[in-house]
DNA sequence: ATGAAAGCGCTAACAG
DNA sequence: CTGTTAGCGCTTTCAT
């Protein structure tokens, strides 16, 4: 075990006490005793400990954060902004890969208060009556996908709705009736904000809404692939399918090309978070971008403005940030 | 503030420490008092409070992991896989993005200690000195890139000369006898290694070793972009190029394009670890795959031993684990 | 300027 | 079976 503030105060023959103020730089210290202190900690090896000093303030400089896939890169990147944000303010992230599973997100929640995080940055994984019954969400910012329940809570998204109005627009602008949507399970606001997008902007444009057209599933690859497969199966393709993430859109492509189907030529591809860092990617897929390393800054001022803030009135904080559509080449003009 | 052993005690006229046995169920405890203190730390939502548990037992059930860069797909694999085989065991990571950084992994690793964690993975990034002088490794396994020490310490990684002697035998029977290397800092054992294998590989087939053809940087994608650039301003290209990552490999893949140089036709492109887990990344790489996920979990698998196997001889644990070539398209027979 | 003492919430002897 | 006590390492009044 590593020296403690006793070890150094015995060794000097002062006080624990001396010795914290010593070591903090609080209240009225002699700078000889101070200068000693120092010498000798650093003699010990003295690392000071945070448990301890946690359950002393209360405070444990740690965020709790529940990403639902981290080999997601729209995640990965999120999570890497966050963790530069929150390491210039002296905080850690406690990480947590909900693999898009609620019960493992529920899991981590409960654990992550136990561990006393003095904040938490989550992006739910649906349906959870988790956050309904909890006493106070007021250390939490949900981020990307918010949960839908009836109650105030502080967040940072973009306006999904609008971003899906907009995606369609520009594929109906581009000459497509006939557009095939691959949809995640609707207790998941990003999902259900991007389908409502799509259904009003169709009908905004007079083209009649066909459910049969709707493709649900989650927001796993598996899902963009199995629509794939069925829609491949249907005697008339969309000339069109919308992905409602990247990794939808990665499943489509890969069975359309295993029926060596051509993007964009026979079916165009538009989705959300098509973010290619490698430039490897092909074909570059039309796609809504939402700013992620922006949103995770966010996360973490919105997170820690409400920590310094201390008791004053908790206030939630609703951020809604822009986004911008990459062009790429899966959308064809027809 | 939530609920404490304390307000259960009182609200039920017992001692504290008759209620920390009836929540752990440990010692001898009655069933009807067992069944009461339950029903009030339901009421009063109790919820225990790990850092004080921590203080007590030290042990905080918390790993660090600290990796160069959470979006390079190979570190997001592992930390994914990390995450998944510490939940099983009821651990948490305490999440380090050091961004290849030897700086910012020194903050970190020191942050770490602070934080009392039970034990480290950590994927090095370069020359560093703190390794060398720390009082005991023995709680820290190392993954991947091993630090270049000369002293004992437990690491989970796969042989790196070999893979690369491999890699590069395969280039050789392939007809190519002018290759180029992208490599890294050879103060990262990986980089080091896998520059070794090449020199063996070629060495033994008769190819004299020219220092012109390896360009050195670090692991990122802007150093395999530079290196295509300088390449290309060559009289002569050589017919492949050896990127010793992933990333550096994207780099120059992306100066190539730039230029139009058709891979393979032109050039050839080998590298490590090239994971494409959306199946769009156009031209597959030929690479050498590490067994990521397995590494991930032999990596806690190690730790988790450390710390069970308390004071017993803290005896290092070395993994070299077995690696497959993923032919891909990138690679012409000439 | 420094020491003494209390206490954060919990667990683990040791009594009874 | 349960109460009491001490203490993990630190900070912070309150005295001196």
């Amino acid at each position: 075990m590593s020296a403690t503030i006793k070890d150094i105060a015995e060794y000097l023959n002062i006080s624990p006490g001396t010795v914290s103020r010593a070591l903090n730089g609080k209240g009225r210290i002699g700078e000889s005793t101070r200068r000693k202190v120092y010498e000798v900690a650093e003699k010990l090896k003295y690392v000071p400990n945070e448990i301890a000093r946690s359950l002393k303030m209360k405070k444990t400089s740690t965020i709790g954060v529940i990403i639902p896939d981290a080999t997601n890169i729209f995640y990965s990147i999120m999570l890497k902004s966050i963790d530069k944000s929150l390491l210039k303010k002296g905080y850690n992230i406690l990480f947590c890969d909900s693999d898009e599973n609620i019960e493992r997100e529920t899991e981590y929640f409960e654990l992550l208060k136990g561990k006393n995080v003095d904040g938490m940055i989550i992006v739910t994984s649906g349906e959870n009556s988790i956050y309904k019954d909890e006493e106070t969400l007021s250390n939490i910012v949900f981020v990307d996908n918010i949960p839908a329940i009836d109650r105030d809570f502080s967040y940072v998204t973009i306006d999904n709705m609008k971003a899906a109005y907009d995606l369609t627009q520009l594929v109906i602008d581009n000459g497509h009736k006939d557009i095939a949507v691959v949809c995640a399970d609707l207790s998941e606001t990003t999902g259900y904000d991007r389908l409502e997008g799509f259904k009003k902007c169709i009908k905004d444009n007079g083209i009649e809404y066909n459910p049969d057209k709707i493709y649900k599933g989650s927001f796993r690859y598996q899902t963009g692939y199995e629509a794939a497969g069925k829609i491949l199966k249907g005697k008339k393709y969309p000339t069109t399918i919308f992905a409602q993430n990247n990794v939808q859109a990665y499943g489509v492509v890969k069975r359309l090309s295993e029926s060596s189907i051509n993007i964009p030529d026979d079916i165009s591809i538009v989705c959300f978070d098509a973010i290619d860092q490698t430039g490897m990617m092909s074909p570059k897929l039309t796609s809504v971008m939402q700013p992620v390393e922006e949103i995770g800054e966010r996360a973490v001022k919105c997170i820690l403005d409400n920590i310094d803030n201390d008791d004053t009135e908790l206030e939630v904080s609703r951020n809604i940030l822009g986004y911008k559509i990459n062009l790429g080449k899966s959308l064809k003009r027809i």
